[in-house]
DNA sequence: GTCAGCGTGGGGAAAAATGGGGAAAAGTGG
DNA sequence: CCACTTTTCCCCATTTTTCCCCACGCTGAC
């Protein structure tokens, strides 16, 4: 389960250290792709692949699901962190997040989520400030 | 089951000692996270699991719930306590709570709740002062 | 008064984050 | 097909951070 919040930075070659409490799920390979709400997307091999079942289960027909497709496929990235843990972002995928060397990594369950540090902090700040949708949802659960 | 009231320190290092009759029960793992009312919540490790499963399965599709993982699975954080029973409560989570270094820990039930002083007594003081209040609402709850 | 348990502080080893050099591979032009 | 240039990426080194462990002091019980 990937939990937390940390700051790192993307060197002048494109890479970036993953949080050393993650690399023992990422070791098998990392699938880095678009994100919803402008942030990446990194899944351990067997996520993605559990994913990437259901998005190509998807019926071809649908219009919205064919874009969702190359959406999610294109921007895909498939790579294996080096010894010291690091993983390459591609270009084209920094310039979708908007980041370049400073960036926010998260856990969110079962995927990472990497941010520009800005836009990160607006999303907490929006949840923060709103502590009766939090209560809503945590009612909803249960808890 | 967590009982109590304890005034505990965080020290330089962040490190927060969990009072001592709660150890037993916290022994196989702890994880902190973003609780209602700007305090923070800490789960026994198979407390917590219930708790991710049901955050979990909300749907990704819907924006609100997107935002509501990534604020609870961001702000989460597992740590194991050391030899004398202390914690790491990371940077984030400290500023959420508005601690630095004097707290107060309350057990709840199947939780613990950590807070700042200040905003801890400003609690029991609305209890304290309004008790009717409270027994109204307590009223519709079944109590 | 003594002893045990608990909370707090700090030193030092180990690990993590980051930077950079150089070999291999890929791409390009002749 | 070969030579040259450019890019990729693997590995080592340094700095910073983490965290494990030992020690001290206080408090309450016997």
């Amino acid at each position: 389960m990937f939990l937390g919040e940390y700051a790192h930075t993307i060197d002048d070659k494109g890479r970036l250290t993953i949080p050393a409490k993650f690399r023992d799920e990422l070791e098998g390979g990392v699938v880095i792709t678009r994100g919803l709400d402008k942030c990446l997307w990194a899944y351990g091999r067997s996520e993605w692949e559990v994913l990437a079942e259901k998005i190509s289960k998807l019926p071809t027909t649908n219009e919205a699901a064919r874009d969702f497709a190359r959406f999610m496929f294109s921007g895909a990235f498939d790579s294996l962190p080096d010894r010291q843990g690091r993983i390459l972002i591609p270009q084209n995928l920094r310039s979708y997040a908007n980041i370049d060397s400073e960036t926010v990594i998260i856990g969110v369950m079962n995927r990472l989520e990497i941010w520009h540090p800005d836009r990160w902090s607006e999303v907490v700040s929006r949840v923060e400030q709103d502590p009766k949708a939090i209560a809503a949802q945590l009612q909803d659960l249960g808890i």
